[in-house]
This record gives C-alpha cells, sequence and structure tokens, in this order.
DNA sequence: AAAGTGATCATG
DNA sequence: ATGATCACTTTG
C-alpha cells in the first residue's frame, strides 16, 4: 500500500484511465479518512480529441488540464455536479481521466457528493494533499473499455472511441 | 421523457 | 451584458 507519485500521473490518459482502475480514493473528511476503489473512468486526451474540454483551448476554466499530471480538474456540470478529473500527462499536453464511478457510488456525481469534493479543490496536488490523494494497494480487477458517455457533440470519430473503462470483476 | 441548475465562454 | 451550452441525476 503506497500512495501514488508523480511518475505515474505523468504517463498519457489513454494509458492511466484504465490502469486507474481499483486504485483507491482517499478522502480526508473530518476525523476519518474515507477509502473508495474506483471502478470506472474515462480518459479526455488532447486538443484533438473534440470531447476533451481542453478542444477549445486553454481557459482560465481549462487550465489545470495543462499542467503535468498528479493535479485535480474540477468543474461544475448542469449547474448542480461537481465531476473530479485526475489531470494525466506531462506539462503543455492537455489531458485528463475523469472519476465516474467508485466503489458503492455510480455515476461522477454522486461520489464527489459521497465524498465532498467541489471546486475549492480545483488544482489540488494529490501527491501532497493531505484533503485529497490515491493510493495503490497492487489490485488489478478485470475490466471492459466502451464508449464514453455524454459526449454527442463531439465528432464521431471521437464519440466512437473506446476510453470508457468499466470493472467487470 | 424532461426538468432542474448555474458556471463558463463566445458574442455583441 | 446576454444567452447557449453542457463529461448529470432524479422524478414522473
Amino acid at each position: 500500500m503506497h500512495r501514488i507519485m508523480y511518475d505515474y500521473y505523468r504517463q498519457p490518459a489513454t494509458v492511466l484511465a484504465p490502469d486507474l482502475l481499483g486504485k483507491i480514493l482517499c478522502r480526508q473528511l473530518g476525523d476519518e479518512i474515507v477509502r473508495l476503489r474506483i471502478t470506472e473512468t474515462e480518459c479526455y486526451h488532447g486538443e484533438t480529441d473534440t470531447a476533451c474540454h481542453a478542444s477549445r483551448g486553454k481557459t482560465p476554466r481549462t487550465k489545470a488540464l495543462y499542467e503535468q499530471g498528479g493535479i485535480a480538474y474540477i468543474y461544475l456540470c448542469y449547474g448542480i455536479h461537481h465531476l473530479f478529473n485526475i489531470v494525466a500527462g506531462d506539462s503543455g499536453f492537455p489531458g485528463g481521466v475523469l472519476i465516474r464511478g467508485v466503489e458503492g457510488y455510480s455515476g461522477p456525481g454522486r461520489l464527489t457528493k459521497a465524498l465532498g469534493i467541489d471546486r475549492s479543490l480545483y488544482g489540488i496536488d494529490l501527491v501532497k494533499s493531505d484533503q485529497l490523494w490515491l493510493e495503490d494497494d497492487g489490485f488489478k480487477p478485470l475490466y471492459k473499455a466502451t464508449k464514453r458517455i455524454g459526449i454527442d457533440y463531439a465528432e464521431p470519430e471521437d464519440r466512437d472511441r473506446l476510453w470508457r473503462f468499466v470493472v467487470t470483476k
């Protein structure tokens, strides 16, 4: 069991997304630490991925995606839900992994609510933080790859990429 | 099937 | 300053 470090997060989002399945998302809530295993992810990779927020360039909202991997990219979706992404890859190339589900909670908005994650944690360093971080205990679940959810606005080529990863066992 | 909800960003 | 657009969830 060890905390995940920078080298791991510097891998491209396409590599990181499936590998994050089974990793443990850790959150300090008051006196206790909540640990939940990741069960579902999606990757968003580069400005050429028309489903990725960075496809329309760098803005105040998307700037975290351009940083070096290992920080949090969090934004408000549909005015209600905070969605939590892990920034991936090297500085300058935008990419991230949306955490869509953890054990006990399915849906990207549900898990952030359960863990008390909101935009006050935008840009937080997941390697150094005592609020939010990831641990690896070596567990490797089986999974399947499918199309991403809720990105009908993207080009067909990007809609059809198998960039959603779901634990099967 | 469709509302509810508000930050974000392009447009004027 | 205004308005369209959402990487969702719940309710009917």
